[in-house]
DNA sequence: TAGATTGTTAATCGATTAACAATC
DNA sequence: TAGATTGTTAATCGATTAACAATC
């Protein structure tokens, strides 16, 4: 097939949404494949492609609707209600997540921590941190899907283990030990799918100073045509 | 060309040595390309032909030498030093990634940090916290080439700038703000290249819903096939 | 030897890019 | 009209996968 929708397109889809909605807080009406490629660093032909295939129309001439986009790229994305959220291991990585105030503005909520340590513990107050007891009480009781893990190396993997029984589904997994999705059957005998992101920023780390080592060494050369070559990776990309 | 060293095999080269690292601890002598493809999600046929790019001999029975793999690996990777960090912005995520221990085993320090708020500033400790108008001089002096940029969204792109012109090569950054590397030369007239990892945690966060949504919207016709079809996306993946 | 694993080549797959007709 | 931009197709590119000979 020549062009589904696929992880690439949804990614970027992410990302024009937060463009967008830029603009639109700034009064635009109508923005051109350029300008949005530009934005996030793609070409123009990218964006066209990436709103044919979810039928975004545009006009020959005076681009793309703004609201237009806006609205069908939610519908596309899902996100017409709040994203709610729990974070596993409230430690350092864990409580960062917890303050960030960003998230309401992307429609996402944390709505609960968990931790296995006492003095940690608080149900009151703007995010409750609740006993590693609860947690899967609590998910199944208010339906949560998705999870964050920012427990320690050694507690990763059981706590993966439980939130996939729990029902979680998505996992965005800050130790930095690699999960991946077991074989688990349901009850029904019916596959589940489940998806996890890694973020291990080590390893982000160590390959930021490859590349810098590389481009250092290779500068001693410079490529007679492009003189600038700005390597910019987002890390949706290739 | 048919296999160079690209970005995709670095970041996976990153991985085996963590892998590497623990097997190394836990007494293994050697490992074959099929357990390394397990441990981080890859065919073995990847893992060899990544050996083999980075000239990493093996037995043809009696697979590879993990004190072998390890030693070449760290010469590609560059990991014979310490490699040393700079964090911008104290705030949740900055002082987070401060705090965490495990850097020191990834053979990763952070040597300051930096923040415009005058109560987060301490000299002393075990990493110093410094004002803004030290920036540049402290990363030409140490000659820093790497730093996390965690400050706020508004700050980001002046933050960018500065750290460029001082000389940063290597951007990880935690803002909301896609950065790229914009055109800049330097006093010979030549080509600076750098490489920006941005890491979005909101946009994370909204793909893993878009990804759960969509399985379960599919789950209702599973495929006769494969029963089970884990999704294990790592970052690099793809 | 028999079995297993490497190392490498060719085939496949998928995504990006280029190009250009359609058209506002 | 002339110019600019969309929408789509074909070409290119690169990475992954499959396959299998070599060989321990």
């Amino acid at each position: 097939m020549n062009g589904s929708i696929n992880r690439s397109t949804i990614l970027r889809l992410s990302r024009y949404l937060r463009v967008l909605q830029k603009l639109k807080s700034l009064g635009f009406i109508k923005v051109f494949s350029n300008n949005l490629g530009d934005a996030i660093g793609v070409t123009p032909a990218v964006v066209r492609k990436d709103f044919s295939l979810i039928n975004i129309p545009g006009n020959k001439r005076g681009g793309y609707n703004i609201d237009v986009l806006l609205s069908e790229m939610t519908k596309v994305l899902g996100k017409n209600e709040i994203e709610r959220v729990v974070v596993v291991g409230c430690g350092n990585i864990g409580s960062a997540l917890m303050e960030y105030r960003g998230f309401a503005r992307d429609g996402i909520e944390i709505v609960a921590g968990f931790d296995i340590d006492p003095s940690s513990i608080h149900y009151s107050g703007k995010i409750p941190v609740l006993p590693m007891d609860r947690l899967e009480d609590f998910i199944q009781e208010q339906k949560i899907q998705v999870a964050v893990i920012a427990v320690t190396e050694s507690a990763a993997a059981e706590v993966f283990d439980r939130l996939m029984a729990a029902g979680i589904r998505g996992f965005l997994n800050f130790t930095s030990v690699e999960l991946k999705c077991v074989d688990k059957c349901d009850i029904n005998d019916c596959a589940i799918r489940c998806t996890v992101h890694n973020i291990n920023i080590s390893v982000e780390l160590e390959n930021l100073f490859y590349m810098v080592n590389m481009n250092t060494a290779e500068s001693r050369y410079p490529e007679p045509k492009n003189r600038i070559v700005p390597i910019s990776d987002s890390r949706y990309g290739t």
